[in-house]
DNA sequence: AACTCGTGGAT
DNA sequence: TATCCAAGAGT
């Protein structure tokens, strides 16, 4: 049995989401609005992306005005979203199509720009221009997996699982409503067939399910064991002045959080650092024995996909920042901290009591 | 193909 | 507390 296009249609049109970048029933979706939603929803739940979308739409109403926006205004909106390449691309992006003029319809012509990949091209293809195609996400490997009961386990499965995808849309009645039908498998996805528990009792594709006939859906997709996430440690230092300013600096402009804001402090290693040795790394000169000057805040601790962190903060209170005029870095009056791209990592050693 | 790349909520 | 995992992309 094949799962039906109408069937999902209908239940679309009863149970849809409203959602700030969707456009209302028979209305035409802004490839503005949809973009900027695909990028912050990447690997970022509704819940979370909701009141960024909302200051990103309010603070650049256009992509001509993200476009012109300076890169760090840019990634301070986005500090705290994670995955910060997304920030950077989400900029090059925009001024690539300012240049432009607009966006291009086609997928091929979406996947070429920057943070753009075979999923999202699909997505604002189908959702803003009516292209009748299948972007496969989470949701949709779920729900495809399921379907069909796929044993191979994830993320090998996913070429299969893409095929499988693919050809959900053989269905007239997918090709005639793109936008609708790419929705409403993410509406299925989030609210039915869902990962842990899902509601297969009001699902529209109960029937032609493999994974509800074998009577444990939930097992479905299979996933292959991940590895084991190593830990990290480090030392860093809040040095503040009589005004409350603390002294930041900028990381490189790639890789891990690449040119977001932090405290200084010592390489991220595979042992925990020694307050001795750290003090080494302190942008002024601290020793053991002028403990008068610093105390250990406390400790953080803090996950990222593929490590974990721990990092000892060292608060360091200055008559001012005098002593640090040969160093790298800046000064940042504490009432412009709101303004600055500090992800979050950094926010919870600001927000350690001294 | 396998890694890198954030964060917070739910369970 | 530990694990999962959310509208993935880039290398």
């Amino acid at each position: 049995m094949t799962p039906s296009a109408f069937a999902l249609l209908d239940w679309y049109a009863r149970q849809r989401r409203v959602l700030p970048w969707r456009a209302l029933a028979g209305q035409t979706a802004d490839p503005y609005a949809v973009w900027l939603s695909e990028i912050m929803l990447q690997q970022t739940t509704v819940v979370t992306v909701m009141p960024y979308f909302e200051r990103f739409l309010k603070h650049y109403p256009t992509i001509e005005d993200l476009a012109h926006a300076p890169l760090q205004e840019v990634l301070a909106a986005w500090a705290g979203l994670g995955y910060y390449s997304r920030a950077r691309n989400l900029h090059a992006c925009a001024q690539q199509v300012a240049a432009i003029g607009a966006f291009p319809r086609s997928v091929e012509g979406l996947q070429a720009l920057p943070g753009i990949g075979a999923y999202t091209a699909r997505a604002i293809a189908s959702i803003a221009f009516a292209v009748p195609v299948v972007p496969v996400d989470g949701n949709v490997e779920r729900i495809t997996a399921r379907l069909h009961a796929v044993d191979a386990p994830l993320p090998g499965a996913r070429k299969h699982l893409d095929r499988l995808a693919a050809s959900l849309n053989l269905d007239p009645a997918a090709q005639e409503a793109p936008g609708d039908f790419t929705q409403a498998l993410f509406d299925l996805g989030a609210g039915i067939c869902t990962p842990r528990r899902p509601s297969c009792l009001v699902c529209p594709w109960r029937e032609p399910c493999k994974a509800h006939a074998s009577g444990d859906p939930a097992r479905f997709p299979v996933r292959a064991p991940r590895k084991v996430r190593p830990e990290r440690y480090g030392v860093v230092f809040r040095l503040v002045d009589r005004q409350g300013a603390v002294w930041l600096r900028h990381r490189p402009a790639t890789g891990l959080l690449g040119g977001m804001a932090e405290l200084p402090g010592t390489a991220w290693q595979d042992d925990p650092v020694a307050i001795e040795a750290a003090l080494q790394a302190a942008p002024v000169a601290l020793s053991m024995a002028d403990d008068l000057t610093w105390k250990v805040a406390g400790q953080i601790r803090h996950v990222f996909t593929h490590f974990g962190l721990n990092l000892t903060v060292i608060a360091v209170q200055m008559d001012d920042f005098g002593p640090l005029h040969n160093q790298e870095g800046f000064a940042c009056p504490h009432d412009a901290l709101g303004k600055q791209a500090l992800p979050s990592v950094m926010q919870k050693c600001l927000a350690l009591p001294a």
